[in-house]
RNA sequence: GGUAUUGUAACUCAACGGUAGAGUGCCCGACUGUCUCUCGGGUGGUUGCGAGUUCGAUCCUCGUCAAUACCGCCA
């Protein structure tokens, strides 16, 4: 028997008891005569104890334990005479009367301790190192729980977990596939789903009206903290339903998830429209866990003569509060500077700040009079002790800009706090997106995205810029500022989704050739129908208050789509090519 | 594809253009109540790689590779 206890189960009531536990060796402090060992495994830290006086041998064998090595000892649980308060089972240890070393380890190259020393890419070439971290371990544990919690909640109230496959075809919208050869079909491709979309509708036609499942999804696209070529979806879709019912059913399940997993109870979802949250926001997915919101001051500041603002089409503005006295013109320089990278790629900042003893100090004063001045404290709520932040020029860019500002100072005055969570429903997104490099509409969701009812008849008969103006019945769930998940209700119109098509620059033929499947399942009874999908790694991120999803991913890969600790991915054989009827082309690598 | 940052001992990081250093780890020794043990000694380097400038380069310049963050891209 290799153990009869964990290592965090132990308490004053087993004193007495003779038990066996198994672990790995955390760290251990030779006195001399005296030897302790902290014994690990995932459930805790347990001290074993070696006395020189009362066993020599087994003493000097525990001296030489190194870091994470294996090993099964048996004893007697006994009281501390120190007792450790910061550990759970600080107030016993175990009086080893047998050691047997199970395997010895190498030093391992960072620590394993919550709080590592070890660099990413090391963590991840070692992950089955990095994964023994308390850390990683819980986070993985939480991951488990909340998928679980999902399974149960959704079959509780009727929904089916089907899995599809994931050898699929490839398709020409949205992000680029992953593609895997067929040797019994030479010439000819898989790709790997970027979602499950079309087998959801499909399996509504084949009458399955709650379908669910927890499923791996595939985009060849660049990475970044919150996005991994491979990933989770809670992925669901619904028949006989009305957005709101959707809409219902997914708001009580991510209620029911918070309450399990945190004990928190959130309040009802607002529901914001896509055109309010650019407005208030310059975001379609606004962190409303503060305020700072957008005042339009395009009238206000116009004919005064600076000319910036008279010849820009958009000028807004937000209301940093009450830190006129902290912010020195040299911040605020900075704050310009970080406004002026090429990845926000603003021309300018005007400020005015509002001092306490009433006087506004402005970076346009030439133009304004403090009465203009005063005029746009009003507008935008500025008080003494606040600092109004105005940004122009062509309005979606400027929104965008603004939007970036705002979050900064968001962080920057500590307004978003790790533990309160704000989720809402942004709906109402708009179908079509215009795409100037090719001259074509994109879906902005994906190609069967219904149209909200209203706008159905301009869709059928409008021109281009009523193309442009068309709202989808699409939505998404917003918590801190991070998209969670979205969906739509979906067209189950041949007509209707041929129209779409249409607008999308497909030609009947190409229509055919990617989506028949789709279409001619439609032909024989498609119920209404429509879905959503949540991100499943952003979601137990964003429980956590994090950033990354990586340390919920047990084998993530890195920023260049390499998984770092099996290397991958690599080179094949010749043969394996020959099999697939693949011959590569030479790379070019530039200078060397 | 672009912008930026980083690359020095096993790990985390220092070092004005002038013989490369600390803490941690690791090894040896001492130590009977530690839990960041303590104390003494020791080990440890192709400064990512390649050019260039210079009497001399970890430092400056160019190229290259890699990691990370962001933009583009991605729902």
């Amino acid at each position: 028997m290799y153990r009869s206890h964990n290592c965090g189960e132990l308490r004053m009531d087993h004193v007495g008891q003779t038990v066996t536990l198994s672990g790995w060796v955390q760290k251990s402090r030779d006195l001399g005569g005296l030897t302790f060992v902290d014994l690990r495994d995932r459930y805790g830290i347990t001290q074993l104890v070696f006395n020189m006086d009362e066993n020599q041998v087994l003493t000097e064998k525990a001296r030489k334990l190194g870091r994470e090595f294996v090993v099964r000892a048996e004893g007697q649980v006994r009281e501390r005479s120190s007792k450790n308060a910061n550990r759970a089972t600080g107030n016993i240890e175990i009086d080893v009367k047998d050691l047997q070393i199970l395997n010895a380890s190498k030093t391992p190259p960072f620590t394993i301790e919550e709080d590592t020393d070890g660099g990413e890419d090391l963590r991840m070439k070692y992950r089955y190192l990095d994964l023994r971290r308390g850390p990683l371990q819980r986070n993985l544990m939480f991951r488990s729980k909340l998928a679980v919690e999902t399974r149960k909640y959704l079959s509780d109230v009727g929904f089916i977990e089907v899995e599809t496959p994931n050898l699929i075809k490839s398709t020409p919208e949205g992000a680029r596939d992953f593609v895997v050869p067929s040797r019994m079909n030479p010439g000819e491709f898989y790709a790997l789903p970027q979602s499950p979309q079309t087998f959801k509708q499909i399996l509504m036609v084949g009458g399955f009206d709650k379908y669910f499942q927890i499923v791996k999804c595939f985009r060849d696209e660049d990475l970044r903290a919150d996005r991994q070529p491979e990933f989770t979806q809670i992925d669901c879709e619904m028949s006989f339903v009305t957005r709101d019912q959707i809409l219902d059913t997914f708001e009580g399940l991510t209620k029911y998830l918070f309450k399990q997993m945190l004990d928190t109870e959130l309040p009802d979802f607002p529901k914001m429209s896509y055109d309010e949250a650019m407005e208030r926001y310059g975001s379609d997915k606004p962190d409303t866990r503060f305020g700072m919101e957008f005042t339009d001051m395009t009238e206000t500041v116009k004919g005064k003569g600076f000319g910036v603002f008279d010849s820009a089409e958009f000028i807004a503005g937000i209301c940093a509060e009450g830190i006129a006295e902290s912010y020195s013109n040299k911040d605020l320089k900075q704050l310009t500077e970080w406004l002026q990278r090429p990845q926000i790629g603003c021309k300018g900042l005007v400020y005015a700040k509002l001092n306490n003893d009433g006087t506004i100090k402005s970076t346009v004063g030439k133009f304004y009079s403090d009465d203009d001045l005063k005029l746009w404290a009003e507008k935008m709520g500025g008080k003494s002790g606040d600092i109004l932040l105005l940004l122009c020029g062509e309005k979606e860019k400027t929104q965008k800009q603004l939007n970036e500002l705002r979050l900064e100072m968001g962080r920057r005055l500590g307004l978003m706090d790790p533990k309160v969570f704000n989720p809402l429903w942004v709906v109402d997104f708009p179908l079509l997106e215009w795409d100037e490099e090719s001259e074509r509409f994109h879906a902005m969701h994906h190609p069967f995205t219904s149209p909200k009812t209203e706008d159905i008849d301009r869709m059928m008969t409008g021109d281009h810029e009523t193309m442009k103006a068309l709202r989808a019945d699409a939505y998404d769930l917003v918590i801190n500022g991070v998209e969670i998940g979205g969906g739509s209700v979906r067209i189950h119109d041949r007509d209707l989704q041929s129209k779409n098509f249409d607008l999308l620059g497909f030609t009947k033929e190409e229509a055919e050739a990617q989506f028949g499947f789709l279409l001619g399942a439609f032909e024989y009874g498609a119920p209404p129908h429509g879905g959503i999908a949540f991100g499943f790694d952003r979601l137990n991120a964003v429980m956590n208050g994090q950033n990354s999803i990586r340390d919920f991913i047990a084998f993530p890969k890195n920023t260049s789509g390499r998984d770092m600790m099996i290397d991958a991915p690599s080179p094949v054989d010749n043969e394996q090519l020959d099999e697939l009827y693949l011959s590569l082309q030479e790379i070019e690598k530039s200078g060397a």
